[in-house]
RNA sequence: GGCGCGUUCGUCUAGUGGCUUAGGACGCCGCCCUCUCAAGGCGGAGAUCACGGGUUCGAAUCCCGUACGCGCUACCA
């Protein structure tokens, strides 16, 4: 436990959706405030304006609110630490950039497009060990400067890094790490539209907003050691760096759109559970150092620690997902299933049907053992919603032989004589007709499954009988009997 | 190219110098259960711990080097 309250941020840029990736680092986020009776922050990096898309913060939280990872602090939430969006603290940027201008940290450049362009070829065709800035405009007198800013020269704000400097800092994650600033470019805090870069703004809000912990992905270790320069030159307290393992495709790339769903809504879309999708992507680069499986938010918060999160990325194996989604599905009760089943049904090409929740109960009960998906408990069973009109060929073959529209008369006679009957009931009724047929039990039973819900496999022969009723079972083994052509 | 980070079964991982003939989970295969399909139970295949050197009585575990992968290298985040 950490003895002061932590608070710790996820800080997405809007790019239009809640990335899986970002739900992960949102989560452990999330994971380690809960866990340290701390406060989760929900802070919008909107310093883009090339890359505004409408809707998107809302799509953002959305996401975020289906996942269960309510915010504490944010935008829409009112407390002494907003505005939670970048895009409306212009002006404290800008103010912390001056002072960093008047400590001499910082400085104006009015270099062209142009000039940083050749700048860059020239040390390219130079074989530098990288393109850098070449602190050109830092020496520009004042009377040139208030020159240029009088006359509205396009300009922007750098960090003035300085040379063979050693920056080192501890990553919760990765252990030390050390850089020198010669590998640092002066990098711009500024833009010349007057909005800040990521690295500024973060820095800012970050110590404004009191943020203990950060903790985000590995893309952004490189840039840390620009971050520590800007805590020092600004005289503020560093809080502690935790940064994440990437997630990965198959072939170990990063993550991407090109090979598949990325985004949360995505996989919301496709049915999967959010206790599921929590649990998966938890597991993700975290373990609690057991045998340990199955989670859910609760026994996360309680187990989770950022010191057994891994370093090395991690692929995104569908194939674990969906067996957490079926796991998930089987603790849920029948009925919180019920009503996940009913906006399945909505959906779906029965939403026109009225079914008594007792009778929706019953099949949720007989199938749940045999689905993954909640939408499974209507497509691996269309025969409780539906009379059979094509019969599975393969079975036809194999069950439906000379004889057996006899031995369907045969049940149907034993049923319609049953009163009420109950799953025993059909089942003792059968076991009496095969005696009396002297045949065994199967020879009744594939035949009359295939008679009742055209296919071979699901719920169990008794159950679904049962299930449909007396009356049901007896229509469709008669329309079985005349529509089932002999193969044979 | 430079800088940084990483590397244990196909995948997620346990492992922090002897408990390890490297454990678990998903997936795969087989058997059992059984009216089918699942679920469940049992079992199996699957990792020369990237490679090469050290340190040590002893290394997946510590050190060095190499390879490979990934990230960053923007007035994007």
């Amino acid at each position: 436990m950490i003895s002061e309250k932590p608070r710790v941020r996820f800080a997405p840029s809007p790019t239009g959706y809640l990335h899986v990736g970002g739900l992960r680092t949102a989560l452990y986020n999330y994971l380690f405030a809960k866990k340290n009776n701390g406060t989760f922050v929900l802070r919008i990096e909107d310093t883009d304006r090339n890359r505004f898309v409408e809707g998107a913060i809302e799509n953002l939280i959305e996401s975020l609110k289906w996942c269960g990872l309510n915010f504490d602090e944010g935008p829409g939430t009112e407390n002494k630490f907003g505005p939670y969006l970048q895009s409306e603290r212009l002006q404290i940027y800008k103010k912390y950039a001056i002072e960093l201008i008047e400590k001499k940290y910082a400085y104006y450049c009015f270099c062209s497009t142009e000039r940083l362009e050749k700048l860059k070829e020239e040390q390219q065709k130079l074989k530098l060990p990288q393109a850098k800035y070449d602190k050109h405009c830092l020496n520009l007198s004042a009377d040139e400067i208030n020159a240029n800013l009088e006359n509205n020269l396009p300009h922007v704000i750098r960090l003035n890094v300085p040379l063979n400097q050693k920056v080192n800092f501890k990553d919760i994650v990765r252990g030390d790490v050390e850089f020198d600033t010669s590998n640092i470019d002066d990098q711009v805090l500024i833009k010349s539209d007057g909005f800040p870069t990521y690295h500024m703004a973060n820095v800012v809000d970050d110590h404004l907003m009191q943020i203990t912990h950060v903790i985000r992905g590995e893309e952004w270790l490189s840039s840390t050691p620009k971050h520590i320069l800007l805590y020092d030159f600004l005289g503020w307290e560093k809080p502690i760096f935790a940064h994440l393992p990437l997630l990965l495709n198959s072939d170990r790339s990063k993550l991407s759109k090109r090979q598949g769903d990325v985004a949360v809504e995505d996989y919301r879309k496709k049915g999967y559970l959010k206790g599921a999708l929590i649990n998966f992507v938890a597991l993700l680069g975290w373990n609690a150092g057991d045998d340990v499986e199955i989670y859910n938010i609760e026994s996360l918060i309680e187990k989770f620690s950022l010191e057994r999160v891994n370093k090395a990325g991690a692929v995104f194996d569908m194939d674990k997902l969906n067996w957490l989604n079926a796991e998930h599905l089987r603790m849920k009760s029948d009925s919180e299933l019920l009503q996940l089943l009913r906006d399945e049904i909505l959906k779906s090409e029965f939403n026109t049907l009225t079914l008594p929740d007792e009778y929706l109960i019953a099949i949720i009960r007989v199938m749940k053992e045999r689905v993954s998906f909640i939408r499974e408990f209507i497509d691996k069973c269309t025969y409780f919603y539906k009379v059979p009109v094509v019969y599975e060929e393969a079975s036809v073959q194999k069950n439906w032989k000379e004889e057996t529209p006899a031995y369907m008369n045969k049940l149907a006679e034993k049923f319609a004589g049953l009163v009420n009957p109950q799953k025993e009931d059909f089942e003792t009724a059968l076991t009496e007709v095969a005696t009396e047929l002297n045949i065994g039990k199967g020879k009744l039973i594939h035949p009359l499954r295939l008679a009742v819900s055209g296919v071979s496999t699901g719920a169990g022969m008794f159950d679904l009988l049962f299930i449909l009723g007396k009356e049901e079972v007896l229509k469709r083994i008669n329309s079985a009997i005349l529509n089932i052509k002999q193969t044979t």
